[in-house]
DNA sequence: GATGAATGAGTTTTCATTCAT
DNA sequence: TATGAATGAAAACTCATTCAT
């Protein structure tokens, strides 16, 4: 029972500490001001977590762990056709768009703060932009290998080029407020420059 | 004379302040190491620089004019053909990644420490990002009138999604140490995603 | 009880930072100072007060205060004769040289060193002296109606200048070390000459 | 003739550092505002002052020198009645007060700036004030030998009382502003005060 | 477990003074 | 003699972290 209630007050410090580290940045945040938050001791803060640095980096690999949770739900190599595949790709931008919107400043916290914080946490960071690298890379492998995407591919630089065209997309939406129609604007775009290119079709 | 040496004297806190800022993060300088970067007393920075935060928006604003320099060089309407526009492409991109190439780090300091500072220099740089984009658009609707881009391009958007495909690449490129071979890979894939996506012509 | 150890804790540091304040003057001393006085560390002054000129404006204010309680123990319009309204000023000087005879050198940092340090606290010393002015001025009005003071009495400088006679006193007594015989000097001859004037009666 | 260069500069950085002390105080103030108040490099100015307290120790002694030279033009003895010494009295405080009307901010550098600079200048400045009591005992003394002034009169004291309401005087007046009319109402009471008391006479 | 008072290392910034030109 | 660039000591202030209650 101890064990729950700790495991509340923890989870409660690490959403306190994610409300005001996304509202004021991991600088100009201060612990006393986690605390405060919670009307909770500053002290106590101590008890849940070694640091503030300790803090941020559960709030970051939190913030990791739900876009991981969205990669996970699907599979790389379910789609079996050029159609399957796209309807994929809008439903895996849609989750991660809603995981985000949820709080919208947690995107600056990850693409913006953490990377200035700590060696370690860039560190992480850019494990994490490799890993959901090869994450796509094996969705375009597959296509490949079906034969709906074009066969002399780098798939692995490719890759890194659409989930950056899907993170700044994140970013962008983000930053534009209530934003339905500029996220299927952007899904629009984003996944008809992804399959079609700009060119003219022939 | 005097001018000249001071101007000189300027630019080298300049320059050092870039080295040490790009290498270990704005927070984490401290206006003594970039002093005793230059064997400088440390009163001798406040002579050429009001203060830590100027010295910075100085960096930035010599890296984001760098950058307008090499789109200022090309102009949106210079293409008449697809080939011609790939072309520019190219070209623009290989600029890009050459400003950046000098060092390395300034991308990192521009993308990723840059907007977390203040929030005036966080304006200056979305105002970039946005004029980049404007700018990257106005390629496109030109493609798109002479007929040789698709003519349901969203351009605003559509311009977004490619800069963010590009300064990805800068960053990834310029993380990749000695980088000819990654160059022209990330130029190859990107550019080839770019103009003819990656579904499979029928 | 934490409010209590709170206040005295305030109380404390006001009072090491008046005598420190009070011997090397306001500039001089540092919150170093302070803090070693009372064998506190650095920080823990800042719990208590915001800043050293916080701590400067509540020792003055302190000092005026004392003074002020002095003043307002008194009636103006109480004598109804030249006797009675000598025993009265002899016993608010007396007041007065007991307030600052606590400690001496509050009359220094009152006197000299307040007026010099900040605009907002000189323009607070200069509504004091302003508002000593009318109160001496209200007895000499009193005397005046009453008459047993001079009628012709311009009784607004005349105030003025008694009360800088009293001050000059308090500076002077307060400089005198153990002072009992040099008070009752002060006192006798300040009042000789304010009643009586030093000319010889015809 | 070089002598004489030498003395006209050092005159003239004189009297810029007493224009900028009286502007902005002692702390305020920097070597380099009163170089640039004259068009002069910062480096000058310690060709012909030491230091900064140097200078400013310079000023206070003109100061002090020109209220000596307006003593020093009258003779304790030289009154042999009453209405002859208020005539003296009268004229040596107008004498005063056009001394410090030249440069009203003076009095304030004088009284309020000058003690709280150094335990030097403190002391200097109290033998300037023990030495003006003495001055003005002197007349009062000979105003008790030749029978004008009451024999019971505590010289000693009574001077310095006089002394503190005439440089309370110079203070009210200089902060008067164009003050022709305080200025005679000042000399008015107090002077009143000082001859004849404000009891009534019997 | 909870608290919050105490701490002091660490940073920015100023400016009197020096000294090479 | 004049200059002003260079210097670094000194001081105010912040805040993560500790620990006695």
């Amino acid at each position: 029972m101890a064990r729950v209630k700790t495991e509340e007050k923890r989870r409660a410090i690490l959403e306190a500490a994610a409300a005001v580290f996304a509202k004021r940045g991991y600088h100009a945040t201060t612990v006393g001001q986690i605390a405060k938050h919670l009307d909770m001791g500053l002290g106590t803060f101590y008890r849940y977590f070694q640091s503030k640095l300790d803090v941020f980096h559960a709030v970051i690999e939190e913030v990791m762990g739900e876009v991981t949770l969205v990669l996970a739900s699907e599979s790389p190599t379910a789609s079996t056709s050029l159609s399957e595949y796209r309807t994929q790709v809008e439903r895996i931008a849609r989750a991660l768009f809603a995981a985000f919107q949820k709080n919208r400043s947690l995107a600056r916290l990850l693409f913006v703060e953490a990377p200035g914080i700590s060696v370690e946490l860039n560190e992480k960071l850019q494990a994490a932009v490799t890993f959901f690298g090869s994450s796509t890379q094996a969705y375009l492998d597959n296509g490949v290998a079906r034969g709906f995407l074009r066969p002399a591919l780098d798939t692995e630089l490719t890759a890194l080029a659409i989930n950056s065209m899907i993170f700044e997309g994140v970013r962008h939406v983000a930053a534009a407020g209530e934003a339905t129609e500029v996220l299927e604007r952007w899904i629009a775009a984003s996944t008809g420059l992804m399959f079609e290119g700009i060119s003219i079709r022939p």
